[in-house]
DNA sequence: AAGGCGATTGCCT
DNA sequence: GGCAATCGCCTTT
């Protein structure tokens, strides 16, 4: 069984410094009778001094997890439906967190079919997006405010081959801000689907 | 107490 | 490409 670490040490970084170190990266979650998994290919910044960032105004309970230690989990319930997770980085107190946005899966596919009700024989649409691959994973807002190691883990995965910024998705402000990033990496064995 | 809206998604044209 | 769905959170009366 391959070693997990809790917290990487970069994510004590800020979180546009620390987003792009994350892609590549497995991320895992265990809900105690399930586990699904993928490398990490698509994530956004967001910080306190940062008017897209739920951390730019004072916390409130919901955003409480953004403003604790690296490593804690954030995830917030949005447009009536969606569930979006995110890592916290930076120093306690800083309000600062990476959206995760997509993910290549690795492990539990066809669990992630089932709940995404997605029968296509390749998975370009079953994590492609935030609401996406946390309905795949089952994750919700009971694990926000937890910490990495728990039910959730980051593993060592893949090196990019590639990493590319772009302004980010459907926020209204600080849209000039490079702070999403997309990974290329290599295609799992298991997916190589070739479109 | 009430209304507006969102770090999205999927369906329809 | 445009837009409705859907509801908890936050802001404003």
């Amino acid at each position: 069984m391959k070693r997990l670490t809790p917290t990487p040490s970069f994510l004590s970084e800020s979180a546009e410094i620390a987003a792009p170190q994350l892609l590549g990266w497995q991320l895992l979650y265990d809900d105690g009778i399930t586990r699904t998994a993928g490398y990490i290919t698509e994530v956004e910044a967001y910080t306190m001094d940062d008017p897209a960032s739920h951390s730019y105004r004072p916390m409130t309970s919901r955003t409480a997890p953004m403003f604790a230690e690296a490593g804690t989990v954030y995830v917030y319930f949005t447009y009536g439906k969606h569930y979006c997770l995110n890592i916290v980085t930076g120093p306690r107190g800083r309000g600062e967190a990476i959206l995760i946005r997509a993910i290549q899966p690795t492990l539990g596919i066809e669990i992630m079919q089932q709940r995404r009700q997605h029968s296509n024989t390749n998975y370009r649409e079953l994590t492609n997006g935030p609401g996406k691959l946390t309905q795949a994973m089952g994750i919700t807002t009971s694990i926000s405010g937890s910490g990495l190691g728990k039910q959730l883990f980051i593993t060592a995965g893949q090196i990019p081959d590639k990493i590319t910024s772009t302004p980010r998705i459907g926020i209204r402000r600080a849209v000039d801000r490079q702070w999403r990033f997309v990974a290329i990496l290599a295609p799992s064995s298991a997916n190589n689907v070739n479109t």
